[in-house]
DNA sequence: TACAATTGATTGACCGATCAGTATATAATG
DNA sequence: CATTATATACTGATCGGTCAATCAATTGTA
């Protein structure tokens, strides 16, 4: 084996968490997924919910990388960089184990009546990193407002996350560019 | 009691499946908020499964109904109509018992690669007849292209949705009206 | 009006299965 | 030999679901 003991367990339980749920996925699944012992895990990882944290860290760290190294090798220009970030999602869509947002999902499934919960507290950081990211690319695009240009970005990028899960629609990254394309040519137009 | 047994038990099961998830809440948590007996729960439902089904096609009829209505009552002409779409969300979002839509969460919990699973199919069912009910109103509205619209209006509910739960983003709605509104206006224009 | 019979809803005790997590013993490694 | 990782068996708690007894209300009969 060439990987990490820890790293193999904390990819099987990522792969499991988003196919089948937080909740839903238990160690035995994990370890067998991970071809470890019982033991070998929580000598890694002294609870379930430690393990869940450090997923969902992992894969913050890892969808930003994938995400970010996208869309900046297929496009140069703020402008172009800011379509691209579809591409990068209908990239992302086409994986055969695409099963939504990580960070989607666990809002979905753990209480947001415990403001204490560490999985919702990542998942919103995640979210504002992201944000963050477009905003820089979007201010550096020099276009009219880039505050409320990368606020609708983020809805199309959130609406295109759910569509290509819910409607089965393979179209949702493409149709989310084409509109902030027409959204940027646009001059503007409340009424 | 007024309302009959099996209603309160359909209210109290989806208060807690949206607070707290579907795998999250157990038959103890459901039947103490319902105020009733475990067997009392049994004689209704046969399962757990059946009644998180009967959960959703109910969800499915109130939501569809409260949307439909809120929207035809606050706007007459479908042009405005389609504006109102997003009062109807703000109107949504802002009940303080907001979880999230109760069929992006099922999909978000249950595993997808089971196509029997009723929930899921359900969910897909919901998204499929909200979108039929924009598209009526899209085409009444004669706009340029009504199919398109439609999309990219579904796009923006389901970003304003998962956007108003995870970025606590209480202007969600408010961002994709005034997002609707501008393509409205824009002739068009992709690359 | 009285009273028993029937029926349907409700209850708390209980079932096997499975949950997350642990104790202990063994095997591999330096 | 010392140390670390692994495997097996087990813990108490909780899961969804069931059973048999009981309760309440209604009905039939006189």
């Amino acid at each position: 084996m060439k990987k990490p003991t820890k790293e193999r367990i904390l990819e099987a339980a990522t792969k499991l968490f988003l196919r089948d749920g937080y909740h839903a996925t238990g160690i035995e699944a994990i370890i067998s997924e991970a071809a470890i012992s019982r033991m070998t895990l929580y000598n890694h990882f002294k609870s379930k919910d430690e393990l869940i944290i450090e997923v969902l860290n992992k894969r913050h760290r890892d969808w930003m990388y994938r995400f970010t190294s996208f869309v900046e090798s297929h496009a140069k220009s703020p402008k172009k960089q800011l379509l691209a970030i579809f591409d990068a999602l209908q990239d992302w869509f086409e994986d055969e184990d695409y099963y939504g947002c990580a960070f989607v999902n666990a809002a979905a499934e753990f209480s947001l009546r415990d403001p204490e919960n560490q999985a919702l507290r990542i998942a919103g950081e995640h979210k504002h990193d992201l944000e963050a990211y477009i905003l820089k690319i979007a201010k550096a695009a020099e276009v009219e407002d880039s505050q409320k240009l990368t606020q609708q970005i983020c809805l199309l990028i959130e609406g295109a996350i759910t569509s290509a899960l819910i409607y089965e629609n393979s179209n949702s990254a493409i149709d989310a560019k084409e509109t902030v394309q027409q959204l940027m040519n646009s001059k503007m137009g409340v009424a």
